[in-house]
RNA sequence: AGGCGCGUAUGUCAAUGGUAGACGGCUUCCCUUACAAGGAAGAGGUUGGGGGUUCGAGUCCCUCCGUGCCUACCA
């Protein structure tokens, strides 16, 4: 909880529930009563995983499997009967349940066993006598293709024991040991102490036939790694066919819930229960919600919601039964009814959480309001633990699926791609990273992440978004720094007439980071969100829009134009920290505090007018929605010829080796009068940010001697005379390299363009956008073998 | 044993069948009046191998190699 709020979770803090609340509690028994009342819930024996060190049962998802490294037993039981010495040989990885067999199976069409099903065995190191059973489940072609039944330690076993009634016979009792069943020789004996003695017996009896290294899966309590025994306990149980069939329903036909990503999760959700088996939810543990269930002394048990109306069930229930005297002692008291001590499985009560933290059984106005939920977050790992049985729980009593979409993150990996353990002793400490990095740095990291991807976690990647973090701040003090006069929120409403280029420009990358930030949002897409809003902020608004707006913002004298740019540049800001706020809270919060209080009303006209009495914070802002129509192409295309009039001039100063002090002259000639007026509308910002003494436009230019130039797109050029500092040697490299980029671009557009498939299938825009590319591309080289000519005179 | 996923720049990872990108690292220059946690300009790729479908494949199909995870009642 103390880390969910230093991360800036936005939860409602006052619903905070906790499972063993009295309201949760009460769910839990109206749950467990109602199921037993209809028999989804029962009572009965069964062969169960059970943890010998905590002294449990567990449900099969609590057990974690690994290869282990055992070896498999070739054992020999002598066939009884007529005097002769025949046997049969089984194969085992656990030797010391062979005091507990009752049988042995093979399969009915294995011609080598056929004329002995039917006969006995002798058992060894006992004075039983077992069966040769014939079924289905033998693999002939496994082992020696005879099996040892142990119907009281093996899952198998003991299917098979009910299939043939097959007595039990248990050897190992609930702490791992032999029991005094298992014989005299080895009651009490730990159960891997008496594998190597029954090994041993065998070999002195010359009936060990062979050992082989053999692999195979071992089952481990996943709390404490304990070795799971099987054991056959009686437990409380819950049948799940018919609850998973109707979450496979609303799957299937309805997409409820939807996963997201939907590969593979879909599949695996539905895999699960579609193989769902009865789960085991009681557990002989101290903690958890105790079950519902009374007992008399003379093993009578009833489930009820309390004691009092255990007592009125049992009154009721003794007296449909005719039970005259049990009645009678009841009802004059003197029967004691003791509560199971057994609690529930803390799954049954978490999957009750959508509606049990809502007042279920009650129709609570919550519950009206807010269930179902809308999404459920969590990794792939609790897809059985939770989402299964938090749907087929809900489904059980509620009418809906219990929340729309489930978004599975990827888990976080070490940097060598390890799972983090504490036993591994790599885990990271998201706190000491907060501290390190900020907690805004981190929460972006690991948007930036891809959906449902693992992730190796590197400290150091970090950096990345704590240095964004730094431009954030950098920028917004800029911006602060420069806020006499301006109007926050008022700088693009209403007179666009005065706006800039880059005004036009920055408002349509705006609407378009919207847009694209607002549906990677919705389709949980988190690095699509963070990619947008990196590259708009830092690229878009820092590197261009802050550096061209920077004139005009900076002006020493106070003028309306001033004002303008100033509440531009200001209202830009705000919107964009509303933009980001959700993955940087806290960063966007502390500075949007400081514009708003710029606000003649501190900021509450900003508010969403649902909250505008409330204090102002960003948090309560509406979310920047896009405007198809603020999203300008033509700005975003005339800004790009001005970006790349300046790109290419700032590429010739730095390969042309000029100090970043030295100042030059540049020639544009653009053959396009629009083209030009863009250039001469944006002339001084040109002028400054290439550094340049002079930029003249004009229909064509004659090139100075000794000059440096750059094809623009359109056919215009720009030329940077450059006399007495020019290189030509590495101008003609530039170029060159400049021109086999280009024309082997445009070499390939031209093949495809020839190809008269690609003209009759591909779509008439490919083919159209692929065309002007080229026309654009064979423009460029014709214009750089002109000057590499013009170059080398 | 089945099922699912992943192999892309030196590293970590992106990319609805349509010009392969980002961040870090690397090279050169710059302490320029928001920011050196920064700015500017660069270098770096037969998308694991081989086939196929398509006008067009990192993307779809087959196969092989490498790698990770999940499920399972072969003792």
């Amino acid at each position: 909880m103390q880390q969910m709020r230093r991360e800036g979770a936005s939860v409602d803090w006052s619903r905070q529930r906790f499972t063993m609340d009295e309201g949760l509690s009460r769910a839990v028994r109206e749950f467990f009563v109602r199921c037993y009342e209809e028999g989804l819930i029962y009572h009965g024996e069964g062969l169960i995983s059970w943890c010998p060190k905590d002294q449990t049962a567990l449900s099969d998802l609590e057990v974690e499997k690994e290869t282990n490294a055992g070896k498999l037993y070739y054992l020999r039981y002598p066939v009884k009967g007529n005097g002769e010495t025949r046997f049969v040989t089984v194969a085992t990885t656990r030797p010391e349940t062979m005091l507990g067999d009752t049988a042995v199976a093979v399969n009915p069409d294995d011609e080598r066993y056929r004329d002995l099903v039917g006969s006995v065995l002798e058992l060894p190191l006992t004075s039983r006598e077992i069966p040769i059973i014939a079924d289905e489940f033998v693999d002939p072609a496994f082992g020696t293709g005879a099996v040892k039944v142990t119907p009281a330690h093996d899952p198998n076993d003991y299917a098979m024991g009910e299939r043939h009634k097959l007595p039990q016979v248990v050897v190992i009792d609930k702490y791992a040991r032999m029991t005094s069943e298992a014989g005299e020789e080895f009651a009490g004996l730990d159960r891997y102490k008496a594998r190597e003695k029954v090994v041993e017996r065998f070999d002195e009896l010359g009936l060990l036939e062979k050992t082989v290294d053999y692999e195979f899966a071992i089952s481990r309590c996943d709390r404490c790694r304990t070795v799971i025994e099987p054991l056959v306990s009686t437990q409380w149980f819950c049948r799940m066919k018919e609850m998973a069939s109707r979450a496979l329903e609303a799957e299937n036909a309805r997409q409820e819930p939807k996963f997201a990503p939907q590969n593979p999760w879909t599949k695996v959700y539905t895999d699960w229960l579609e193989n769902i088996h009865d789960w085991c939810i009681s557990r002989q543990l101290w903690w958890g919600h105790r079950i519902p269930a009374w007992y008399t002394e003379a093993g009578d048990v009833v489930v009820a919601r309390n004691e009092d109306e255990a007592r009125e069930k049992l009154l009721r229930e003794f007296s449909e039964r005719g039970q005259a005297e049990k009645r009678e002692r009841l009802e004059r008291g003197e029967t004691k009814l003791k509560q199971d001590d057994d609690v529930l499985d803390t799954w049954f009560s978490s999957g009750l959480w959508c509606f049990s933290t809502l007042g279920w059984p009650h129709e609570t106005n919550d519950l009206k309001a807010f269930y179902p939920t809308s999404v459920l977050v969590t990794g792939r790992d609790i897809i059985f633990f939770w989402v299964a049985r938090m749907t087929m729980l809900s489904l059980k009593f509620m009418e809906a699926i219990p929340f729309r979409d489930v978004v599975i993150t990827g888990i976080i990996l070490d940097k060598h791609g390890q799972k983090m353990s504490k036993m591994k002793g790599n885990t990271i400490d998201p706190l000491a990273v907060f501290d390190k990095y900020g907690v805004d740095a981190t929460r972006i990291t690991l948007a930036a992440a891809s959906a449902g991807t693992d992730v190796r976690w590197r400290d150091d990647q970090v950096e990345t978004y704590r240095n964004f973090a730094n431009k954030i701040w950098n920028a917004a003090r800029f911006c602060l720094m420069n806020s006499e006069g301006a109007r926050v929120g008022t700088g693009f409403e209403g007179e666009s007439q005065t706006w800039t280029l880059h005004d036009r420009w920055i408002v349509a990358r705006f609407n378009r980071a919207a847009q694209d930030v607002n549906a990677a949002l919705e389709n949980y897409q988190f690095h699509e969100a963070v990619y947008s809003l990196y590259h708009f902020f830092w690229d878009d608004f820092c590197d261009w829009y802050i550096e061209l707006a920077k004139a005009d913002v900076a002006a020493v004298e106070r003028s309306p134009a001033r004002d303008g740019a100033r509440s531009r540049l200001m209202t830009m800001l705000e919107q964009s920290l509303r933009l980001l706020h959700p993955l940087m809270p806290f960063i966007t919060e502390e500075l949007w505090q400081r514009l708003a209080s710029l606000a003649d009303d501190g900021g509450s006209e900003f508010l969403h007018p649902a909250y505008r009495e409330m204090r102002p914070t960003v948090m309560l802002t509406a979310y920047p929605q896009a405007r198809a129509e603020l999203i300008d192409e033509k700005a975003e295309n005339e800004m790009n010829a001005v970006i790349e009039l300046i790109s290419r001039v700032r590429s010739i100063r730095s390969e042309m080796n000029v100090k970043p002090g030295e100042n030059v002259r540049i020639l544009v000639s653009a053959p396009d009068e629009k083209t030009r007026d863009v250039f001469t509308a944006s002339l001084s910002q040109i002028k400054r940010i290439t550094r340049a003494s002079e930029v003249t436009i004009s229909e064509s230019v004659t090139v100075p001697p000794g000059s440096a130039r750059a094809a623009l797109a359109g056919g215009a050029e720009a030329v940077v005379p450059l006399e007495g500092l020019i290189d030509f040697e590495r101008e003609n490299g530039r170029l060159q390299r400049e021109l086999e980029k280009v024309e082997a671009e445009a070499t390939r557009g031209e093949a495809q363009l020839g190809n008269s498939q690609f003209r009759e299938r591909a779509p008439i825009e490919k083919v159209e956008e692929l065309q002007k590319r080229v026309e654009d591309l064979t423009g460029r080289a014709q214009a750089i073998r002109r000057m590499l000519e013009a170059l080398s005179r």
